[in-house]
DNA sequence: GTAGTGATTTTCT
DNA sequence: GAAAATCACTACA
């Protein structure tokens, strides 16, 4: 306990700025995620931003839709979808109340709770198993749309901030996406080896 | 080691 | 009916 180790959750406000703010900022936070069987900690190493404006690749691009729905809402809000029909992908809403916009987490590293999370082929390997990528992010959780549009300052799904100041922030454009590429709008920790790896 | 493709379902046109 | 903010497996060098 040498200097000062104060955990906060991050309020709303933290969220309700512009989406290029918000995600280099969520590198080095904590997610913590209150499963039925325990509790899961994470730290967030890789994101990516998708915009209100002048962005085709977000969800939000074509209007409001029954699924981007959360997007248009509150900040401080989880936004979870289902993609390529086995996969789950989980977002933060940014920007203020009406104005789509979220971060997508993409890599994290667990620094608690590691025996809980659900890996394939039925558990095999749990040791080391990096959470590079939004697919295999969710399913380690187990975060299905049961978990979506949840409020970020509750207590079954938030961000810690513990003050960390080692980040190497790095940007790069966007991955698995076909229009909009042209945008960095993808940050990470450069320190980190759970980030994506380039194909 | 890299490259290509099948899985599988929700959502929107 | 087609596409999607992905992953893991297979084939081949």
């Amino acid at each position: 306990m040498s200097k000062r180790e104060t955990i906060t959750k991050l309020p709303q406000a933290f969220y309700a700025r512009p989406t290029l703010e918000v995600a280099p900022d969520l590198l080095g936070k904590y997610l913590i995620y209150k499963a039925a069987t325990g509790r899961i900690a994470a730290r967030i190493v890789e994101v990516e931003g998708y915009l209100p404006v002048d962005d085709p690749a977000c969800h939000a691009a074509r209007g409001l839709t029954r699924r981007n729905r959360p997007m248009f809402g509150p900040p401080g809000r989880s936004y979870i979808y289902f993609i390529y029909g086995m996969y789950h992908c989980l977002n933060f809403v940014t920007e203020q109340d009406g104005t789509p916009g979220a971060v997508l987490l993409r890599a994290a590293e667990v620094v608690a709770g590691r025996e809980l999370l659900v890996f394939p082929r039925g558990g095999k390997r749990t040791d080391r198993y990096p959470l590079s990528g939004p697919g295999k992010l969710c399913r380690a959780f187990g975060l299905s749309m049961d978990q979506n549009d949840l409020d970020l300052t509750g207590d079954r799904l938030y961000l810690e901030d513990r003050h960390e100041n080692d980040v190497t922030i790095k940007q790069s454009p966007r991955i698995g996406i076909k229009v909009g590429v042209d945008h960095p709008w993808r940050f990470y920790d450069a320190n980190s080896s759970a980030v994506t790896r380039p194909r």
